[in-house]
DNA sequence: GTCCTTTCCG
C-alpha cells in the first residue's frame, strides 16, 4: 500500500525532560509552535510520513514537544499503520507529563482502535480525568467496529448516565455494524431523540442497517420521508433488494431513479449485478453488461470482480476468463472470486492452477483465498498441494479464520487423513456448524459411521445447533447402515429443531425410510415436500423399484412426467431398474425407446446395461446377449457377466462358452472377472479352468475384497463377511439360511408345476 | 490540536 517505506527512528530522550508545569506549557517556545503548525499542516495534507519526518528533527535539534505536538503524530502512526512508533510516542507522551490531556488521551484511544488493541484504548479512557462526548465516541467507536456492540452499548448508556448527549459521529459506527433488531430501533429513536434527522449520511446508514436485516419496508418508509437524498440513499435501498436478489424490483428503482435525475453509479450497477448472479440468468446478465460499458464502468475492479463472479454462478466458463484475463489490476478478492467460482463449478484443477498463477503474480492470499484453494483440495482428493497449502500458512503465521479451518477438516477427510482432521477440528477456537458437519460428514463418508454418531453426540452437548446439512448427513449414515430406529429418531429431531422444510432433507429422509424398507414412512416424507426436483424423484423410484414395488414405480414415473419436470437420464435409470428387478419387461423396453424419441435423451452405457440385465431376468438371455453386441462397442465386463450368470441358471451351454471365452479375452485386471469366469467354469464342472484361473489370478496379485454386510439390530451393529464362520450363532442362521433355501427350491418346482398344467 | 462521512466484489 504504502510505497514509501518509513524508516523513522525516533531519537531515544537522552535527558529526559522537566516535568511540565500548566505554567511551562503555557510558556512554549516559539520554535515549537512553528513546529507544531508545520506537523499540522503536513498532516491535513496526508503527508503522514514527512510529520514523523518533521518530529525527528524536532528532537535531534533539542525542541521540546508540548501537547499540540502529539495528535498529529499520533495520526500518522495510525494512518501508516506504525504500531511500534505510536507505542514509542505514547512513552515519551507519559515522560512528557501529558498523559491527562484530553485531546492526546481521544488520539491515544484512536490509536489503540485503530491497531485492534482495544484493552490499551479502553484502559487509557478509564485512565482520563476529564472526558466530554470526543473520547466517549471514540472508545464506543473502537468496540463497535470489532463488532463488540455489548460493550459498545453498555458504554453508551453510561455515557448518557454521566449526561452527556451523543453526536452524530457517536452514532454512525453504532449503526453501521449493529445487526440486531432491538439494537436498531434504540438507534433509530436516539436520531429521532437527539434531532439528526437531517444529517444525511446517518439517514443512509439507517436506511442500509434496515435493508440488511430485510426490513426493506422500513427502509422505503424513511427513505419517502426524506428531504434529502443523494446517490448513497439511493444504493442503499438498491443494495436492499440486491440482498433478497429481488431483480424486478431493482429495475423499477433504477427506473425510477433516473425520472427523479439520479444517474445510477458503479455500485448501483454492482448490486444489480449481484442480485443477477443470485438469480443465475446469464442472458439478462448480458444486457446488463452492455449497459455497464455504455455508461463507462466496465474498468470498476468492484464492478469487474462482480460481473465475473455472475458469470461464474451462471456457469459461463467463455465470458468468465475473458473478463478475468482483461482486468489489468486483480486484487485478491478477484482472484479468490474466481478461484471459489471454479472450486462450485466443480473445476477444481483450473482453480488451483489459478492459485497457483495468484501467488506467482505476488498477490498474497487472504484467509478466504486459502479456504477456496484448500476446498480445490479437497474436491480433488489432493492432499500434497492441500498439505503444502497448511504448510503455507503455518510458515506465513497466518491466522486462518473458521471458514479456512474447515475447509481443511474437509481436505484432510476426503484424503482419507481423518486423524488430522480431528486434530485441526479439535485446535479450532470458534467452531460453527459447518466445522461440526464437515467432521462429522468426514468420518460417515469414510465408513467410521460409529465415530460420526459420537461426535453428533458431543456436537449436541456442547449446544451447537444442527443444520440441514447436519441432518442429511445422519440420515445418509442410517441409510447406509440401514438403522431404522436412529433414523426415525433423527426424523423426529428434524421435526423438533424447526429446521426450514426443504427438498434435501426430504430427499434424505425418502432415502432412509426406503433403505430402511419403511415405504409408506418414505411416501409420506415424499408427499410433504413441497418444491420436488427430479433428484427426489429418482430417489423414492429407485425406492420403490428395489422394493418390489414396480408398478408403483411406474406409476411414480407418470406422476413426474404429469407434473411438467422432464426426466434426466437418472430418472431414466431408477425406472429402467425398477422394471428389471419387478419382471416389467415391455414396460421397461418402452421407456428405453421413449427416452431418445420423447425426451431426446441419449441412452448411456448403464442405461443399456439395465437393459441387458432386464432381458436375462425374464429370461431372454440371448435377446440380452444380441442387445449387448447390438449396443456396446467395446466390451463391458459387467454386461457380461450378467448374460453369463443368466446362461448358467437357463443352462444355456454354447451362449456360456461363447460369453466366458469373451470376459477371459478382456484385457482388464479386475479381480471380479476372474471371480466370475472362475465360477463358469465351476458351473460347467471344469475344474481344471477353476484351478486356472485362481492361479492365474494370484500370480497377478489381484485379491477380491470379500462380500460383507451388516445388520442394525437394537443398536447393535453385527457384520458378515463372506465364509465367516465365527458368528456365535453361527447354527441357527446357517439353519435358518438353509430353510429358506428349502422354500425358495419348493416355490421355483411349484411354479414350473403351474407353467406345465 | 482530540472522535469522523454513509452505498458495491470473494
Amino acid at each position: 500500500m504504502h510505497k514509501l517505506k518509513p524508516n523513522i527512528r525516533f531519537h531515544p530522550l537522552k535527558h529526559p525532560p522537566l516535568r511540565h508545569s500548566s505554567a511551562a506549557a503555557a510558556a512554549t517556545t516559539a520554535t515549537t509552535k512553528s513546529f507544531n503548525a508545520t506537523l499540522h499542516l503536513l498532516s491535513s495534507e496526508g503527508s503522514h510520513h514527512h510529520v514523523l519526518l518533521a518530529y525527528n528533527s524536532m528532537l535531534k535539534s533539542s525542541i521540546p514537544p508540548d501537547p499540540f505536538t502529539f495528535p498529529s503524530l499520533l495520526k500518522a502512526c495510525i494512518s501508516l499503520n506504525l504500531l511500534p512508533h505510536g507505542l514509542l510516542l505514547h512513552q515519551h507522551i507519559v515522560v512528557n507529563g501529558f498523559s491527562s490531556d484530553p485531546y492526546i488521551g481521544s488520539s491515544l484511544i484512536s490509536f489503540y482502535s485503530s491497531c485492534g488493541l482495544t484493552e490499551h484504548a479502553r484502559k487509557v479512557f478509564d485512565t482520563m480525568p476529564e472526558r466530554n462526548i470526543v473520547p466517549w465516541t471514540t472508545v464506543i467507536g473502537c468496540y463497535a467496529r470489532t463488532g463488540d456492540f455489548v460493550h459498545a452499548f453498555y458504554l453508551y448508556n453510561s455515557m448518557l448516565h454521566e449526561g452527556i448527549k451523543p453526536t452524530s459521529v457517536t452514532l454512525l459506527p453504532l449503526l453501521s455494524g449493529v445487526s440486531e433488531s432491538i439494537h436498531i430501533e434504540c438507534l433509530h429513536a436516539c436520531i429521532v431523540k437527539y434531532g439528526f434527522l437531517g444529517h444525511i449520511a446517518l439517514m443512509n446508514s439507517m436506511l442500509n442497517v434496515y435493508g440488511k436485516c430485510g426490513r426493506i419496508e422500513y427502509a422505503w418508509k424513511l427513505f419517502e420521508r426524506m428531504d434529502e437524498k443523494d446517490i448513497v440513499s439511493w444504493n442503499s435501498l438498491v443494495s436492499g433488494y440486491s440482498l433478497v436478489g429481488d431483480t424486478e424490483e431493482l429495475l423499477r428503482l433504477m427506473y425510477r431513479m433516473r425520472s427523479e435525475n439520479t444517474w445510477p453509479d458503479h455500485q448501483t450497477y454492482g448490486a444489480l449485478v449481484s442480485a443477477i448472479a443470485k438469480e443465475g440468468s446469464a442472458e439478462f446478465g448480458k444486457v446488463v453488461h452492455g449497459q455497464i460499458v455504455v455508461a463507462g464502468f466496465e474498468l470498476d475492479v468492484h464492478l469487474e470482480t462482480s460481473l465475473i463472479f455472475m458469470y461464474l454462478k451462471c456457469s459461463n466458463m467463455h465470458y468468465t476468463f475473458k473478463l478475468f484475463e482483461r482486468a489489468k489490476d486483480k486484487d485478491v478478492v478477484l482472484w479468490t472470486t474466481i478461484i471459489s467460482g471454479l472450486v462450485q463449478n466443480e473445476r477444481a484443477d483450473r482453480a488451483l492452477e489459478v492459485f497457483q498463477s495468484m501467488l506467482c503474480s505476488r498477490t498474497e492470499p487472504s484467509t478466504t483465498t486459502i479456504a477456496s484453494a484448500l476446498a480445490a483440495c479437497a474436491q480433488l482428493g489432493s492432499l500434497k498441494v492441500g498439505t503444502s497449502i497448511h504448510g503455507y500458512t503455518l510458515r506465513q503465521r497466518m491466522a486462518i479464520n473458521t471458514p479456512a479451518q474447515n475447509s481443511l477438516i474437509s481436505m484432510y477427510s476426503k484424503c482419507g487423513y481423518l486423524k488430522q482432521a480431528l486434530i485441526v477440528f479439535r485446535m479450532i477456537k470458534d467452531r460453527d456448524v459447518v466445522s461440526w458437519n464437515a467432521i462429522v460428514a468426514g468420518n460417515a463418508q469414510n465408513g467410521h459411521l460409529s465415530m460420526a454418531m459420537h461426535l453428533f453426540n458431543e456436537m449436541r452437548i456442547a449446544h451447537q445447533r444442527p443444520d440441514s446439512v447436519t441432518v442429511v448427513c445422519l440420515l445418509q449414515i442410517c441409510a447406509s447402515i440401514g438403522s431404522y430406529q436412529q433414523g426415525k429418531w433423527i426424523h423426529n429431531l428434524v421435526l423438533r429443531s424447526y429446521l426450514e422444510p426443504c427438498v434435501k432433507i426430504g430427499t434424505a429422509l425418502v432415502d432412509m425410510y426406503c433403505k430402511c424398507g419403511d415405504l409408506d414412512s418414505a411416501r409420506k416424507c415424499f408427499d410433504r415436500v413441497i418444491e420436488c426436483d427430479l433428484i427426489l424423484w429418482s430417489t423414492i423410484i429407485s425406492g420403490y423399484g428395489s422394493h418390489g414395488e414396480g408398478e408403483s414405480a411406474l406409476a411414480l414415473y407418470t406422476e413426474l412426467v404429469q407434473s411438467g419436470l422432464t426426466p434426466n437420464s437418472v430418472i431414466f435409470l431408477s425406472v429402467l431398474y425398477a422394471c428389471s428387478h419387478n419382471g416389467l419387461v415391455d414396460q421397461g423396453l418402452n421407456l428405453f425407446d421413449s427416452m431418445a424419441r420423447d425426451f431426446k435423451i441419449e441412452p448411456e452405457l448403464e442405461h443399456c446395461a439395465c437393459i441387458v440385465d432386464l432381458l436375462c431376468r425374464a429370461g431372454r438371455v440371448k435377446d440380452a446377449y444380441n442387445f449387448y453386441k447390438m449396443k456396446f462397442p467395446e466390451p463391458m465386463a459387467n454386461a457380461l457377466g450378467i448374460v453369463l450368470d443368466a446362461c448358467k441358471t437357463k443352462a444355456l451351454v454354447e451362449l456360456r462358452d461363447a460369453v466366458a471365452k469373451e470376459i477371459s479375452e478382456l484385457d482388464n485386471e479386475d479381480a471380479g472377472k476372474y471371480v466370475q469366469l472362475a465360477h463358469s467354469y465351476a458351473s460347467m464342472a471344469q475344474w481344471e479352468g477353476v484351478g486356472k484361473t485362481w492361479v492365474q489370478m494370484k500370480e497377478l496379485g489381484l485379491k477380491k475384497l470379500p462380500g460383507w454386510s451388516f445388520i442394525d439390530l437394537h443398536g447393535v451393529i453385527t457384520t458378515f463377511f463372506m465364509g465367516q464362520t465365527s458368528h456365535p450363532q453361527q447354527e441357527d442362521i446357517m439353519l435358518v439360511l438353509k430353510n429358506l433355501n428349502d422354500e425358495i427350491s419348493e416355490r421355483v418346482i411349484m411354479s414350473n408345476v403351474d407353467n406345465i398344467s
